[in-house]
DNA sequence: CGAGAACTTGCAGATACTGCAAGAATGCGG
DNA sequence: CCGCATTCTTGCAGTATCTGCAAGTTCTCG
């Protein structure tokens, strides 16, 4: 279920073909009218596709505004992080980095949503919606580290900690994406943002 | 506007009631056969309110589960939180914590949205998103703090200091609240929870 | 008490979303 | 290259959410 499938096949590539072209004609539209003067059948109408698939595809009408919100965490990310014991916040900056990049994300779309963000802020809130799934399943993989890196804590103060790591991660990946974006090179440089967001994140507990 | 209006009126009493009303009726509904087995139709016969009345409440279906969203900082508290020179996270912390309770806070209610949450942790997804203009409201506050108290940023750093700050914060929230839920004595005691959730803070960022 | 403001309600309608089943595209073994 | 099974797309019909408007009701205040 990885990025490295060998063989996607031709179904699969129809698939990925059509969601970009749908999410392209959704953020045009959204960009150009704003969010809710844009209907689905619109959206569905600019990318040439009937709107039961597109709730198939997006499950909601922010859907293809948002972008990949459900894609799990690749096994050897997550247990790399686990037995990583380096600072927790920087360790689990790094696996979600690593699965940000193995969605493959398309640079040009990626700058589209963020001007649509920076447009329509309440599509902030949805995307926090949106990925909250992925925020308890992150609790849960912090967890999961600090029974064996801590196990002087008690159940819950491990829930507690985890959410708190959670909360400093979600918030400060954005930053990091915005810092790596405006980075040319791709790639890589994405470390040097979480390095330089994590100097940041220790200034503020510091004092 | 804010909770210590000399004569809230009989008007303002019965809105008052009926919004209880309505949210109570509304977490027994949701908790009894599940979010999305409620109408808003059921929730408007349960507590006698046209379904119009209450959208002119609460906005949407899940307003009345996830209740006040909307309700901007008082003056004062965001005046002395800018002034304030204590540890940032701590102070807006507080200025958080009295803004929750001069919502006058139903105990009760807040235990069964609890409950609810825990439930169907889809609705903490919602909260998020319905909190989302107050994350905005905070970050902006933080930020003219931040604009006297460490003049040497730049204004991209302000900024993104501010949002680690309102993450961090919104992420330990509700930690607190639940750590003052365990207290049997209200009122005062949420300093004591602050107090404890903030010392994990520090513990998170320092090693 | 009476004028005016604020609020509630019903109505009509647009839009979002879902289940179902038929039809089309694709993968696969012969 | 041909059927057969699988998977995906689509249309249809129906339900639920949400909004604007205008009429009726309740409250406030002089």
């Amino acid at each position: 279920m990885s990025s490295t499938d060998p063989a996607p096949g031709l179904r699969e590539r129809n698939r990925v073909r059509r969601m970009r072209r749908v999410e392209r004609a959704a953020l045009e539209l959204a960009l150009d009218r704003g969010v809710d003067h844009v209907t689905v059948d619109m959206i569905c109408e600019a990318s040439d596709i009937s709107p039961r698939t597109y709730f198939n595809y997006f499950g909601s009408k922010e859907g293809a505004l948002l972008g990949m919100g459900n894609a799990p965490h690749a096994q050897a990310d997550v247990d790399t992080f686990v037995a990583a014991r380096g600072h927790i916040v920087e360790d689990l900056l790094h696996m979600v980095a690593r699965s940000f990049l193995a969605s493959d994300p398309d640079r040009e779309v990626y700058v589209m949503r963020r001007r649509l963000f920076a447009k329509e802020p309440e599509l902030q809130g949805l995307q926090l919606a949106r990925i909250a799934g992925r925020r308890q399943a992150m609790t849960r993989i912090v967890e999961e580290r600090l029974a064996v890196e801590r196990p002087e804590l008690t159940e819950v103060e491990r829930g507690d900690e985890a959410q708190l790591v959670v909360a400093v991660v979600t918030g400060a990946f954005p930053i990091a994406g915005r810092v790596w974006l405006e980075l040319e090179d791709p790639g890589a440089e994405i470390d040097a943002a979480i390095s330089e967001v994590m100097a940041r994140v220790r200034r503020i507990a510091s004092p």
